[in-house]
DNA sequence: ATGGCTACGATCCGTAGA
């Protein structure tokens, strides 16, 4: 199974650009995050024409997630149970005997401030679900935008960077909490070359000059972890004219798992 | 120099992202 992940930065600008990389990269499995459209706008049949079946966790100019998948999708559910939150960041199925969890974690905006604080607690809520996941799905893969970046080398300037939200202690000890409940980061299970992101900033030549941050990720289970054969970010979509400020992440796991 | 870009939904600017 190849799974992906992409952060589109609206999916109505995206389109083009979505079906390009699904005909080209082909993966089996993409979680997709930063809709900003509602469920009724979302381009399920266009998706469904490019050989992709879809679930979606729609939201009118803000957040949304989608699961889209060449084969069905069962068991879908929406949301973080028992976290009342307006925002749609969560959206799950099985998919060929895997439960995929698609998030998008909340940016936080500045350390202190109550987007911050909401971020926490959102985490927080994250890692009781996933724990819920984990006891009923062995094979359980959570990919998506977590807007942290773990270590310091998944920053292009840690000195400038330090302290500053998405690498924050707290945030890190968030991310490290999803680990300890046996979770893997697929990219770390294999030698990788030095700077590379999965973000850039729109502005200052971010792109050009590799400012990023890896803030994209795929968490495997264990099962799912020993059965990973390679993890990677694409970088030529974030090449285009137009660009979503993510680039997509891949993992491969062999099928029969 | 603490900005710089992009998307959205409201207008011709504010909110949000990271």
């Amino acid at each position: 199974m190849r799974l992906a992940t992409w952060n589109v930065n609206s999916i109505k600008v995206r389109l083009p650009q979505l079906l390009d990389w699904l005909a080209v990269a082909r993966p089996d499995v993409l979680c997709l995050q930063e809709l900003k459209t509602e469920e009724a706008k979302f381009p399920r049949a266009e998706l469904l024409a490019a050989g992709y079946a879809s679930a979606v966790n729609g939201q009118k100019t803000y957040n949304g997630v989608a699961l889209l998948s060449r084969t069905p999708l069962a068991e879908v559910t929406v949301d973080i149970p028992g976290f009342a939150d307006e925002q749609k960041r969560v959206v799950a199925a099985t998919i060929g005997g895997v439960r995929v969890v698609c998030v998008y974690c909340p940016n936080g905006q500045a350390v202190g401030a109550d987007k911050y604080q909401y971020k926490l607690r959102w985490f927080a809520a994250l890692r009781g679900y996933l724990a819920e996941q984990l006891q009923r799905h062995p094979h359980l893969a959570v990919a998506g935008d977590f807007n942290v970046a773990p270590e310091d080398r998944d920053v292009h300037d840690p000195k400038a960077w330090e302290g500053q939200v998405h690498v924050s202690e707290p945030e890190r000890s968030a991310w490290r909490a999803l680990i300890a409940l046996g979770l893997k980061d697929s990219f770390r299970l294999f030698e990788q070359p030095e700077r590379i992101y999965s973000w850039w900033d729109y502005r200052m030549l971010g792109f050009r000059r590799n400012a990023g941050l890896r803030i994209d990720h795929i968490l495997l289970s264990e099962p799912l972890a020993r059965a990973c054969s390679a993890s990677t970010v694409d970088r030529a979509p974030r090449k285009l004219e137009r660009p979503s400020d993510h680039a997509p992440v891949l993992a491969e796991v062999a099928a029969e798992t």
